[in-house]
DNA sequence: CGGCGTGTTCAGAA
DNA sequence: CTTCTGAACACGCC
């Protein structure tokens, strides 16, 4: 699930119902997804501390606990659930959170990416440098700069040092909704094309936050992709798949024409 | 058994 | 140096 949207949400679960609220317990039910820190470590400097107002950026979620910070990455199958307590440990559930109101659970079936704990802001701004501008918040002209960047424009958009929080059904969304084809090369796209992105970003990620993920809306090229024989919900036509910045591209042929054939 | 996947990183090729 | 591809990580589903 995670991208931008997703974490957007997480970072609405632990604001909710984790700020201002005391840790009285961490459980590691499996240390796998704990990354370059250690159960024991772990439980000792959060038991008793409080989670701080959290903070997203890119697909990052940063916890602040006066003076410490948690960085959760959810990979491509993670998430923040919210429980009373009183549900029974879902398998994937990692790590464990109890605080004085229930528990936050980090969920995640594939544990591709994980948790850090940072000792302070500077250590956690050191592990996220290469982060690129949020994609949330970068301004037209920053994301012109990005943009024009010579390799394709799908891997460029799904570059987090380049630009931070869109994955790989955003940008296909995007790239859709601006009639650009996702392997036309940066630096050949005109100013219009360029600007037609930038807005295709903005309203994408506005639309799809207050949902929490991607929608499969009946309008959006995402909620086409996955079925037998997907159509462009614009014109009808087929759509194309294949591959680009190694991973699964959809793209309509019709409104998206191919740089090397057209 | 084989293939696939809303993410990231690395090795190796061109 | 830049850009791209494929494999790897780990797990469940078809």
């Amino acid at each position: 699930m995670p991208e931008l949207p997703d974490v957007e949400g997480f970072r609405g679960v632990v604001a909710e119902y984790g700020t201002g609220r005391r840790i009285t317990a961490v459980r590691v039910a499996d240390p796998g997804v704990l990354r370059g820190v250690g159960a024991g470590e772990l439980t000792e400097t959060l038991t008793g501390r409080s989670f701080g107002e959290p903070e997203r950026r890119g697909k990052w979620l940063l916890v602040p606990l006066s003076g410490p910070l948690l960085l959760l990455h959810f990979g491509m199958t993670g998430s923040m659930v919210w429980d009373t307590g009183e549900t029974p440990p879902h398998r994937h559930d990692r790590v464990t959170f109890v605080l004085t109101n229930g528990e936050l659970r980090y969920r995640d079936m594939r544990k591709l990416r994980g948790i850090w704990l940072a000792a302070d802001q500077d250590a956690a701004d050191r592990l996220l440098a290469d982060l690129g501008p949020d994609a949330l918040t970068v301004g037209r002209r920053e994301f012109d700069g990005v943009t024009r960047a010579r390799r394709q424009i799908k891997a460029t958009l799904m570059d987090q040092s380049a630009l931070a929080g869109l994955g790989n059904l955003l940008v296909d969304e995007i790239c859709w909704r601006a009639r650009i084809h996702p392997r036309r090369q940066g630096d050949r796209l005109t100013e219009a094309e360029r600007g037609e992105l930038y807005r295709a970003m903005r309203r994408v990620l506005r639309d799809a936050i207050p949902t929490g993920r991607v929608p499969g809306r009946r309008s959006w090229l995402t909620g086409h992709r996955d079925g037998p024989h997907p159509t462009c919900p614009r014109c009808g036509t087929a759509l194309a798949h294949g591959r680009a910045a190694g991973r699964t591209t959809v793209w309509c042929p019709r409104c998206q024409p191919d740089p090397d054939s057209g």
